[in-house]
DNA sequence: GATGAATGAGGCTTCATTCAT
DNA sequence: AATGAATGAAGCCTCATTCAT
């Protein structure tokens, strides 16, 4: 009977990394003890330490849970077809909503702490590289599309596009953490004009204002 | 001798910083013990507890002289006068060039690691957005200012086009700290392309390619 | 069905004691944890302590063993017969054989972490107690058996050189512990000259050679 | 001033590990924690790892010192000249005296353990066999001069003479550590007596007893 | 002003043992 | 009889900070 085993064994990592990440956000990984992530989840040290071999190895799951979650929401957007221009505009509103969120300073402080993270610990930094991929090559691809397609200016480089945007991304993510007043859709509001403005010719920048 | 201690201050507390910016390089922050600062700055625990009442103060130090250096680029570029499009495009140079340097990982993980605990303690998170404070005012007048000229498009928000920016230079220098190999001048380039057909009616995209 | 039961469980104390033995040889005890003697053993935890009620006391059943095993070796030889000096030749024999056996340092390093648990543990100590004597007491009577017969010096206390072939033996034991290479042959000869120069009046030395 | 640094520092060590073998008497090495050691030595943890990275160091340091000891007892009796014969009789007489105290089965413990641990760890194995050595060369190099002068028989193998004396020893601490009623002048005698007949041709046994 | 030895709270992790199934 | 997940006390060690000199 290794389902019951096999289920068991990952609703026990999720309850773990769930606990983890409420720990972190509400102070920070390295103000945050094993113990009170034992607590958080109401396990002891020993029945975590079944489960992840070290504090790291936590972080490292809750940056590939991360990673999944982003790679889901992509693939629904891009699963519902439309163009180019309604897929990144659709991506861009599934990517921001949350950021609107007040209680989001906490989600993004722990972001930053992983990706903090990502930088001294290469297992944290492969997943955090993964991250970028998932982001940067679908955006990469619907740039080439309209290229291709004639939509979008062919002499554009379509992987610093894409990169752009994933700084547009985490850029107000970092503001909104230490600045939780910043407005999320007049950014996106301008994010988009860029966007259109850059992109696509003869597009009327009045359409995004 | 008031002047004399206050110079051999600074000196000392320069010293220090100095030392503590390339351990956290080396090692990063919490891997960095308050010994390998003393170490590197060549002076006794006691020493540096004299002029810094914590290693957090020492990261808050760190964080200001960011901020310094920061606004005095600013500064200069600014004081060279010129056309806003031109302005703009000097700071995008003179900020993205030093994300060129081979070198650049350590420094961009530590920038990163600042906002990290920047998020977590509000003495380093006021400093940090004095920063972001630097760069968003004199973007946003650069805009509001091109505005008001007719240059720039009025409906758009000068705020959310600084903090666009803003993104640009931080989400590249978060990108440039896990994958270094990332072209910063097709990126500059982009960004130019995005700023170009975005704010200025009738640029010709062609300029920026 | 006692007889079965019994049988069973003496199976699986003797699964659970070698699977010990083998751990121990392997990392040494205190590095050695339940968990590797349970996965040697293919038994769960809760299997183990069904037969054993601690660690310890599988140490302790491990050195009964050991004593055993000494007893019936030297109660083998003795049933043979023969005049005092061949059957301590032969005692000789058959204890430093197993010394010679390439594999023997893992084997003589448990043997003494069995001896420096005894120290701390009486009832590890116990059983050590009752080694030493299963082995005093066969070569005192031996001695006695001797002088008795006119064969060995009267005047020499048989239980200190009891106690000397008992060192001879433990003492080259921890010598190979620590030098593999230290031969026990030569070692063996130059004992039984010792022994023969030493016990019977007579004896010519040469014999030894 | 590095005189007083240096004596210093020794002085620490000495007083640490002077401390560690109070506690290693008392409990043993395994169950004596590293907090038993500082209480001992009135130090803070902190400061016992200033002069130690790790309680297996301080075991090293403890194995070094009996190595050292056991050197300069040596060193004394070799200095004072005389025939091999009563030189050997004074070593024996100088290595079995602390046999006889009354408290030495606390000692006797730690050296057994720490034996136990030369096995497992190569550092301590080190010095253990430095300690063996320390004991063979000198014992060896008695025998062999003594054959040279023809006072013992040269057909005897030098090197398993000094090990049966190692073994003798060693032999002894062990048992007493059992067993700590074991007489020891009987010992020392009987051992006496097996050397006499050992090695000296013509020697007459009735001088040891 | 400077030194650096000392402090000591507290972190991460291990592992012998238990007990519900 | 057996399983193996869970327990939780306790160990080793670190490191920011202090203070006597």
């Amino acid at each position: 009977m290794p389902k019951v085993t096999e289920a068991h064994l990952e609703a026990r990592r999720s309850q773990i990394v769930d606990a983890a990440s409420a720990c972190f956000a509400r102070r920070g990984f390295h103000q945050c003890t094993m113990n009170d992530i034992c607590a958080e989840a109401q396990l002891s040290p020993g029945a975590v330490y079944r489960y992840f071999s070290s504090k790291e190895e936590i972080i490292q799951a809750m940056a590939e849970e991360s990673r999944a979650r982003i790679a889901s929401l992509i693939e629904n957007v891009k699963s519902q077809g439309g163009p180019p221009i309604q897929v990144l505009d659709q991506l861009a509103d599934v990517f921001f909503a949350p950021l609107d969120d007040p209680g989001c300073r906490r989600d993004c402080g722990v972001d930053i702490e992983v990706w903090a993270e990502a930088v001294r610990n290469p297992a944290v930094g492969d997943v955090l590289v993964r991250i970028i991929e998932t982001l940067r090559e679908p955006f990469a691809r619907i740039v080439r599309d309209a290229q291709e397609r004639g939509d979008i200016n062919p002499r554009l480089d379509a992987d610093s596009a894409a990169r752009l945007m994933i700084s547009a991304y985490y850029g107000l993510l970092m503001q909104k953490a230490l600045q939780p007043d910043v407005d999320v859709w007049h950014y996106v509001t301008a994010l988009k004009a860029m966007m259109g403005g850059f992109f696509w010719f003869g597009q009327k920048l009045e359409r995004d204002n």
